[in-house]
DNA sequence: CACTCTATTGTTAGGAG
DNA sequence: CCTCCTAACAATAGAGT
Protein backbone atom coordinates (compact mmCIF):
# COMPACT_ATOMS: atom_id res chain seq x y z
CA UNK A 1 0.00 0.00 0.00
CA UNK A 2 1.55 3.17 -1.28
CA UNK A 3 -0.34 6.41 -2.56
CA UNK A 4 -4.10 4.71 -2.04
CA UNK A 5 -5.72 6.80 -4.37
CA UNK A 6 -9.07 5.50 -3.69
CA UNK A 7 -10.14 2.90 -0.81
CA UNK A 8 -13.40 2.44 0.29
CA UNK A 9 -16.81 1.09 -1.34
CA UNK A 10 -17.66 1.63 -4.83
CA UNK A 11 -20.71 1.90 -6.83
CA UNK A 12 -22.11 -1.53 -8.27
CA UNK A 13 -24.70 -2.03 -11.19
CA UNK A 14 -27.16 -4.76 -10.65
CA UNK A 15 -25.36 -6.60 -13.73
CA UNK A 16 -24.09 -9.85 -13.75
CA UNK A 17 -20.25 -10.31 -11.95
CA UNK A 18 -18.89 -11.95 -15.15
CA UNK A 19 -15.34 -12.72 -13.06
CA UNK A 20 -15.71 -15.66 -11.56
CA UNK A 21 -13.78 -15.05 -8.55
CA UNK A 22 -15.44 -11.39 -8.14
CA UNK A 23 -18.50 -12.90 -8.39
CA UNK A 24 -18.12 -15.79 -5.62
CA UNK A 25 -16.61 -13.01 -3.46
CA UNK A 26 -19.72 -11.40 -3.50
CA UNK A 27 -21.44 -14.08 -3.28
CA UNK A 28 -20.16 -14.79 -0.28
CA UNK A 29 -20.45 -11.46 1.41
CA UNK A 30 -23.86 -10.56 0.25
CA UNK A 31 -24.93 -14.33 1.34
CA UNK A 32 -23.79 -13.43 4.67
CA UNK A 33 -25.33 -9.94 5.05
CA UNK A 34 -29.07 -12.03 3.98
CA UNK A 35 -28.57 -13.80 6.78
CA UNK A 36 -27.82 -11.26 8.77
CA UNK A 37 -30.61 -9.61 8.02
CA UNK A 38 -32.94 -12.64 8.56
CA UNK A 39 -31.26 -12.81 11.81
CA UNK A 40 -32.25 -9.24 13.12
CA UNK A 41 -35.75 -9.94 11.37
CA UNK A 42 -36.05 -12.83 13.90
CA UNK A 43 -34.67 -11.69 16.74
CA UNK A 44 -36.75 -8.28 16.31
CA UNK A 45 -39.61 -9.69 15.14
CA UNK A 46 -40.31 -13.18 16.00
CA UNK A 47 -40.29 -14.39 12.79
CA UNK A 48 -40.01 -17.95 11.52
CA UNK A 49 -37.96 -18.02 8.39
CA UNK A 50 -36.15 -20.94 6.10
CA UNK A 51 -34.19 -19.41 3.04
CA UNK A 52 -32.45 -21.95 0.60
CA UNK A 53 -29.66 -20.52 -1.76
CA UNK A 54 -28.12 -22.86 -4.78
CA UNK A 55 -24.55 -20.66 -5.62
CA UNK A 56 -23.33 -20.14 -8.71
CA UNK A 57 -21.09 -23.16 -8.62
CA UNK A 58 -24.14 -25.50 -7.71
CA UNK A 59 -23.83 -25.86 -3.50
CA UNK A 60 -27.18 -25.82 -1.82
CA UNK A 61 -27.07 -23.30 1.33
CA UNK A 62 -29.73 -23.23 3.82
CA UNK A 63 -30.74 -21.37 6.76
CA UNK A 64 -33.63 -21.47 8.78
CA UNK A 65 -34.63 -20.06 12.21
CA UNK A 66 -36.60 -21.68 14.41
CA UNK A 67 -35.72 -25.58 13.75
CA UNK A 68 -31.73 -24.53 13.52
CA UNK A 69 -31.22 -26.50 16.39
CA UNK A 70 -32.77 -29.60 15.56
CA UNK A 71 -31.69 -29.64 11.81
CA UNK A 72 -28.01 -29.41 13.60
CA UNK A 73 -29.64 -32.41 15.83
CA UNK A 74 -30.81 -34.64 13.20
CA UNK A 75 -27.06 -34.27 11.52
CA UNK A 76 -25.43 -35.49 14.87
CA UNK A 77 -27.81 -37.72 16.14
CA UNK A 78 -26.81 -35.74 19.71
CA UNK A 79 -27.52 -33.01 21.37
CA UNK A 80 -26.94 -29.45 19.51
CA UNK A 81 -23.20 -29.05 20.83
CA UNK A 82 -20.53 -28.44 18.76
CA UNK A 83 -19.69 -31.62 18.32
CA UNK A 84 -19.53 -32.49 14.48
CA UNK A 85 -19.35 -35.80 12.64
CA UNK A 86 -20.79 -35.89 9.57
CA UNK A 87 -19.56 -39.36 8.36
CA UNK A 88 -21.39 -40.92 11.36
CA UNK A 89 -24.46 -41.46 9.39
CA UNK A 90 -25.32 -43.97 7.23
CA UNK A 91 -26.04 -42.87 3.71
CA UNK A 92 -28.37 -44.09 1.39
CA UNK A 93 -26.67 -43.12 -2.31
CA UNK A 94 -23.80 -41.15 -2.88
CA UNK A 95 -26.00 -38.06 -4.17
CA UNK A 96 -27.80 -37.52 -1.18
CA UNK A 97 -24.78 -38.07 1.01
CA UNK A 98 -23.03 -35.80 -0.80
CA UNK A 99 -25.66 -33.24 -0.37
CA UNK A 100 -25.85 -33.78 3.42
CA UNK A 101 -21.74 -33.46 3.73
CA UNK A 102 -22.78 -29.85 1.59
CA UNK A 103 -25.68 -28.84 3.58
CA UNK A 104 -23.66 -30.01 7.20
CA UNK A 105 -20.56 -27.80 6.15
CA UNK A 106 -23.27 -24.97 5.27
CA UNK A 107 -24.75 -25.67 8.74
CA UNK A 108 -21.04 -25.91 10.66
CA UNK A 109 -20.31 -22.72 8.91
CA UNK A 110 -23.05 -21.13 10.60
CA UNK A 111 -22.66 -21.81 13.79
CA UNK A 112 -19.70 -20.79 13.78
CA UNK A 113 -20.48 -17.48 12.58
CA UNK A 114 -23.04 -17.50 15.30
CA UNK A 115 -19.87 -17.79 17.82
CA UNK A 116 -18.63 -15.25 16.14
CA UNK A 117 -21.12 -13.03 16.08
CA UNK A 118 -21.70 -13.21 20.03
CA UNK A 119 -18.12 -13.13 20.50
CA UNK A 120 -18.39 -9.68 18.73
CA UNK A 121 -21.48 -8.67 20.51
CA UNK A 122 -19.68 -9.51 23.76
CA UNK A 123 -20.70 -7.62 26.61
CA UNK A 124 -23.32 -5.63 24.97
CA UNK A 125 -25.86 -8.51 25.58
CA UNK A 126 -27.89 -7.04 28.40
CA UNK A 127 -31.19 -6.13 29.97
CA UNK A 128 -33.98 -7.95 28.92
CA UNK A 129 -36.54 -8.58 31.45
CA UNK A 130 -38.98 -11.02 31.17
CA UNK A 131 -42.06 -9.77 30.35
CA UNK A 132 -43.75 -11.23 26.04
CA UNK A 133 -44.68 -13.80 24.85
CA UNK A 134 -40.83 -14.19 23.39
CA UNK A 135 -39.21 -14.23 26.44
CA UNK A 136 -39.72 -17.89 27.62
CA UNK A 137 -36.68 -19.87 28.07
CA UNK A 138 -34.58 -17.38 26.72
CA UNK A 139 -31.09 -17.53 28.40
CA UNK A 140 -29.95 -13.73 27.96
CA UNK A 141 -27.64 -14.18 25.27
CA UNK A 142 -29.15 -11.46 23.08
CA UNK A 143 -30.63 -11.93 20.09
CA UNK A 144 -28.98 -15.32 20.10
CA UNK A 145 -31.21 -16.98 22.95
CA UNK A 146 -33.95 -16.70 20.21
CA UNK A 147 -32.49 -19.33 18.49
CA UNK A 148 -32.39 -21.90 21.34
CA UNK A 149 -35.53 -22.52 22.24
CA UNK A 150 -37.58 -24.55 19.58
CA UNK A 151 -41.20 -23.20 19.38
CA UNK A 152 -43.10 -25.29 17.54
CA UNK A 153 -42.20 -26.09 13.63
CA UNK A 154 -46.16 -26.76 12.36
CA UNK A 155 -45.85 -23.10 11.03
CA UNK A 156 -42.88 -23.25 9.18
CA UNK A 157 -43.33 -26.78 7.56
CA UNK A 158 -47.10 -25.64 6.25
CA UNK A 159 -44.78 -22.71 5.14
CA UNK A 160 -42.36 -25.23 3.40
CA UNK A 161 -45.20 -27.70 1.87
CA UNK A 162 -47.12 -24.57 0.10
CA UNK A 163 -43.72 -23.69 -1.54
CA UNK A 164 -43.32 -27.23 -2.23
CA UNK A 165 -46.99 -28.12 -3.68
CA UNK A 166 -46.60 -25.17 -6.01
CA UNK A 167 -43.23 -26.25 -6.71
CA UNK A 168 -43.48 -29.96 -7.22
CA UNK A 169 -46.17 -30.65 -8.99
CA UNK A 170 -46.38 -27.98 -12.43
CA UNK A 171 -42.70 -27.08 -12.89
CA UNK A 172 -40.70 -30.13 -12.46
CA UNK A 173 -37.37 -30.30 -15.28
CA UNK A 174 -38.50 -27.27 -17.26
CA UNK A 175 -35.02 -28.06 -19.33
CA UNK A 176 -31.33 -28.74 -19.11
CA UNK A 177 -29.35 -26.74 -16.54
CA UNK A 178 -26.93 -23.89 -17.36
CA UNK A 179 -23.62 -24.60 -17.69
CA UNK B 1 -43.39 19.77 13.06
CA UNK B 2 -42.37 22.37 14.93
CA UNK B 3 -39.17 22.32 16.20
CA UNK B 4 -38.09 18.97 14.69
CA UNK B 5 -35.57 18.00 17.36
CA UNK B 6 -34.28 14.56 15.33
CA UNK B 7 -35.72 12.96 11.99
CA UNK B 8 -33.62 10.43 10.88
CA UNK B 9 -32.48 7.12 11.50
CA UNK B 10 -31.95 6.15 15.61
CA UNK B 11 -29.64 2.84 16.64
CA UNK B 12 -32.20 0.63 17.55
CA UNK B 13 -31.30 -2.54 19.90
CA UNK B 14 -31.69 -5.85 18.38
CA UNK B 15 -34.64 -7.25 21.26
CA UNK B 16 -37.88 -8.14 20.27
CA UNK B 17 -40.08 -5.47 19.28
CA UNK B 18 -42.49 -5.14 21.73
CA UNK B 19 -45.39 -2.60 20.65
CA UNK B 20 -47.26 -4.35 18.04
CA UNK B 21 -47.54 -1.40 15.30
CA UNK B 22 -43.86 -0.91 15.38
CA UNK B 23 -43.20 -4.17 15.28
CA UNK B 24 -45.36 -4.58 12.15
CA UNK B 25 -44.11 -1.59 10.66
CA UNK B 26 -40.42 -3.10 10.95
CA UNK B 27 -41.44 -6.47 9.91
CA UNK B 28 -42.64 -4.80 6.61
CA UNK B 29 -39.67 -2.70 6.05
CA UNK B 30 -37.19 -5.42 6.94
CA UNK B 31 -38.77 -8.01 4.87
CA UNK B 32 -38.85 -5.73 1.49
CA UNK B 33 -35.45 -5.01 2.36
CA UNK B 34 -34.24 -9.20 2.64
CA UNK B 35 -36.36 -9.12 -0.78
CA UNK B 36 -34.00 -6.42 -2.22
CA UNK B 37 -31.07 -8.21 -1.54
CA UNK B 38 -32.38 -11.35 -2.39
CA UNK B 39 -32.90 -9.76 -5.89
CA UNK B 40 -29.33 -8.48 -5.94
CA UNK B 41 -28.24 -11.88 -5.23
CA UNK B 42 -30.00 -13.27 -8.19
CA UNK B 43 -29.25 -10.36 -10.36
CA UNK B 44 -25.56 -10.22 -9.20
CA UNK B 45 -24.49 -13.96 -9.07
CA UNK B 46 -27.17 -16.22 -11.17
CA UNK B 47 -28.32 -17.56 -7.94
CA UNK B 48 -31.86 -19.79 -7.46
CA UNK B 49 -32.76 -19.18 -4.32
CA UNK B 50 -36.10 -19.42 -2.08
CA UNK B 51 -37.26 -17.81 0.78
CA UNK B 52 -40.04 -18.32 3.48
CA UNK B 53 -41.58 -16.33 5.69
CA UNK B 54 -43.47 -16.23 9.01
CA UNK B 55 -44.61 -13.27 9.91
CA UNK B 56 -45.44 -12.36 13.31
CA UNK B 57 -49.42 -12.47 12.90
CA UNK B 58 -48.93 -16.03 11.04
CA UNK B 59 -49.05 -15.10 7.82
CA UNK B 60 -46.94 -17.02 5.28
CA UNK B 61 -44.79 -14.98 2.72
CA UNK B 62 -42.60 -16.36 -0.06
CA UNK B 63 -40.00 -15.34 -2.40
CA UNK B 64 -38.32 -17.38 -4.99
CA UNK B 65 -36.34 -16.54 -8.02
CA UNK B 66 -36.53 -18.76 -10.90
CA UNK B 67 -39.96 -19.88 -10.50
CA UNK B 68 -41.39 -16.69 -10.01
CA UNK B 69 -43.49 -16.62 -12.84
CA UNK B 70 -43.87 -20.32 -12.61
CA UNK B 71 -45.75 -19.75 -9.29
CA UNK B 72 -47.66 -16.85 -10.87
CA UNK B 73 -49.07 -19.11 -13.32
CA UNK B 74 -49.96 -21.62 -11.20
CA UNK B 75 -52.30 -19.04 -9.88
CA UNK B 76 -53.47 -17.53 -12.37
CA UNK B 77 -53.94 -20.44 -14.99
CA UNK B 78 -52.69 -18.51 -17.27
CA UNK B 79 -49.31 -16.34 -18.51
CA UNK B 80 -47.85 -14.23 -16.07
CA UNK B 81 -49.74 -11.20 -17.13
CA UNK B 82 -50.97 -8.90 -14.54
CA UNK B 83 -54.54 -10.27 -14.36
CA UNK B 84 -54.70 -11.56 -11.16
CA UNK B 85 -57.98 -13.57 -10.10
CA UNK B 86 -56.90 -15.76 -6.88
CA UNK B 87 -60.78 -16.76 -6.27
CA UNK B 88 -60.50 -18.64 -9.96
CA UNK B 89 -59.49 -22.25 -8.67
CA UNK B 90 -61.16 -24.40 -7.25
CA UNK B 91 -59.95 -25.17 -3.38
CA UNK B 92 -59.52 -28.37 -1.69
CA UNK B 93 -60.55 -26.95 2.08
CA UNK B 94 -61.00 -23.75 3.55
CA UNK B 95 -57.36 -23.55 5.26
CA UNK B 96 -55.99 -24.44 2.30
CA UNK B 97 -57.68 -21.93 0.30
CA UNK B 98 -57.52 -19.04 2.64
CA UNK B 99 -53.25 -19.42 2.67
CA UNK B 100 -53.38 -20.11 -1.05
CA UNK B 101 -54.88 -16.34 -1.07
CA UNK B 102 -52.32 -14.83 1.53
CA UNK B 103 -50.07 -15.84 -0.24
CA UNK B 104 -51.19 -14.86 -3.52
CA UNK B 105 -51.28 -11.56 -2.17
CA UNK B 106 -47.74 -11.64 -0.96
CA UNK B 107 -46.59 -12.84 -4.76
CA UNK B 108 -49.06 -9.77 -5.80
CA UNK B 109 -47.00 -6.98 -3.53
CA UNK B 110 -43.83 -8.67 -4.59
CA UNK B 111 -44.82 -8.09 -8.54
CA UNK B 112 -46.07 -4.64 -8.01
CA UNK B 113 -42.86 -3.67 -5.93
CA UNK B 114 -40.80 -5.07 -8.87
CA UNK B 115 -42.64 -2.74 -11.38
CA UNK B 116 -41.72 0.06 -8.93
CA UNK B 117 -38.72 -1.02 -9.16
CA UNK B 118 -38.49 -0.98 -12.79
CA UNK B 119 -39.87 2.32 -12.92
CA UNK B 120 -37.39 3.75 -10.61
CA UNK B 121 -34.54 2.27 -12.04
CA UNK B 122 -35.87 3.94 -15.61
CA UNK B 123 -33.69 4.25 -18.27
CA UNK B 124 -30.70 3.51 -15.71
CA UNK B 125 -31.36 0.09 -18.16
CA UNK B 126 -28.20 -0.15 -20.19
CA UNK B 127 -25.52 -1.61 -21.98
CA UNK B 128 -24.91 -5.45 -21.36
CA UNK B 129 -23.50 -6.99 -24.72
CA UNK B 130 -24.65 -10.08 -24.58
CA UNK B 131 -21.68 -12.35 -23.79
CA UNK B 132 -21.95 -14.65 -20.98
CA UNK B 133 -23.65 -17.47 -20.07
CA UNK B 134 -26.54 -14.95 -18.28
CA UNK B 135 -26.87 -13.42 -21.61
CA UNK B 136 -29.23 -15.57 -23.50
CA UNK B 137 -32.92 -14.37 -23.78
CA UNK B 138 -33.06 -11.80 -21.61
CA UNK B 139 -34.57 -8.54 -23.06
CA UNK B 140 -32.68 -5.81 -21.47
CA UNK B 141 -34.17 -4.96 -18.40
CA UNK B 142 -31.31 -5.37 -16.26
CA UNK B 143 -32.06 -7.26 -13.32
CA UNK B 144 -35.69 -7.77 -13.50
CA UNK B 145 -34.87 -9.53 -16.88
CA UNK B 146 -32.85 -12.14 -15.04
CA UNK B 147 -36.64 -13.23 -13.53
CA UNK B 148 -37.73 -13.51 -16.87
CA UNK B 149 -35.76 -16.73 -18.22
CA UNK B 150 -36.78 -19.90 -16.33
CA UNK B 151 -33.55 -21.95 -16.56
CA UNK B 152 -34.53 -25.60 -14.10
CA UNK B 153 -35.98 -25.76 -11.75
CA UNK B 154 -34.20 -29.19 -10.59
CA UNK B 155 -31.26 -27.40 -8.51
CA UNK B 156 -34.35 -25.76 -6.51
CA UNK B 157 -36.66 -28.28 -6.16
CA UNK B 158 -33.38 -30.60 -5.07
CA UNK B 159 -32.58 -28.06 -2.51
CA UNK B 160 -36.42 -27.72 -1.46
CA UNK B 161 -36.38 -31.17 -1.32
CA UNK B 162 -33.45 -31.58 1.27
CA UNK B 163 -34.90 -29.29 3.68
CA UNK B 164 -38.04 -30.94 3.53
CA UNK B 165 -36.41 -34.11 4.42
CA UNK B 166 -34.61 -32.92 7.16
CA UNK B 167 -38.01 -31.15 8.54
CA UNK B 168 -40.28 -33.41 7.75
CA UNK B 169 -39.52 -36.82 9.66
CA UNK B 170 -38.18 -35.96 12.77
CA UNK B 171 -39.27 -32.36 13.98
CA UNK B 172 -43.25 -32.73 13.59
CA UNK B 173 -45.03 -31.18 16.18
CA UNK B 174 -43.07 -30.50 18.84
CA UNK B 175 -45.29 -28.25 21.16
CA UNK B 176 -48.36 -25.81 20.72
CA UNK B 177 -48.35 -22.59 18.52
CA UNK B 178 -47.06 -19.21 20.90
CA UNK B 179 -50.17 -17.12 21.38
C1' DC C 1 -52.17 1.55 6.04
C1' DA C 2 -48.84 3.36 2.30
C1' DC C 3 -45.81 6.57 1.06
C1' DT C 4 -42.38 10.52 1.80
C1' DC C 5 -38.52 12.63 3.91
C1' DT C 6 -34.00 12.65 6.02
C1' DA C 7 -30.50 12.16 9.52
C1' DT C 8 -28.19 8.35 11.02
C1' DT C 9 -26.76 3.95 11.26
C1' DG C 10 -25.42 0.00 8.80
C1' DT C 11 -23.57 -2.53 4.77
C1' DT C 12 -20.11 -3.64 1.62
C1' DA C 13 -16.58 -3.18 -2.62
C1' DG C 14 -12.10 -3.13 -3.17
C1' DG C 15 -7.84 -3.94 -1.49
C1' DA C 16 -4.08 -5.68 1.68
C1' DG C 17 -2.30 -9.32 4.62
C1' DC D 1 -10.62 -19.55 1.40
C1' DC D 2 -10.16 -16.27 5.82
C1' DT D 3 -9.77 -11.51 8.18
C1' DC D 4 -9.32 -6.61 8.65
C1' DC D 5 -9.63 -2.04 6.91
C1' DT D 6 -11.93 2.14 5.08
C1' DA D 7 -14.71 5.21 2.72
C1' DA D 8 -18.55 5.33 -0.28
C1' DC D 9 -22.88 3.80 -0.61
C1' DA D 10 -27.29 1.91 0.82
C1' DA D 11 -30.95 0.76 4.24
C1' DT D 12 -34.02 2.46 7.53
C1' DA D 13 -36.28 4.51 12.27
C1' DG D 14 -38.99 7.84 13.28
C1' DA D 15 -41.98 11.19 12.25
C1' DG D 16 -44.93 13.54 9.10
C1' DT D 17 -48.46 13.58 5.02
Amino acid sequence: MRGKPMRGRQKIEMKPIENESDRLVTFSKRRAGIYRKANELVALCHVKLAIVIFSPSGKPFAFTSPLFESILHRFTGRNPSLEFLPNGLPSIDPEKETRRKEEFNELKALVESRKLRKKELGLKARERRGRGWWDKPINDLTMDGVYNQIHSYMELQKALDLVIAHHGSGASSSGGTCP
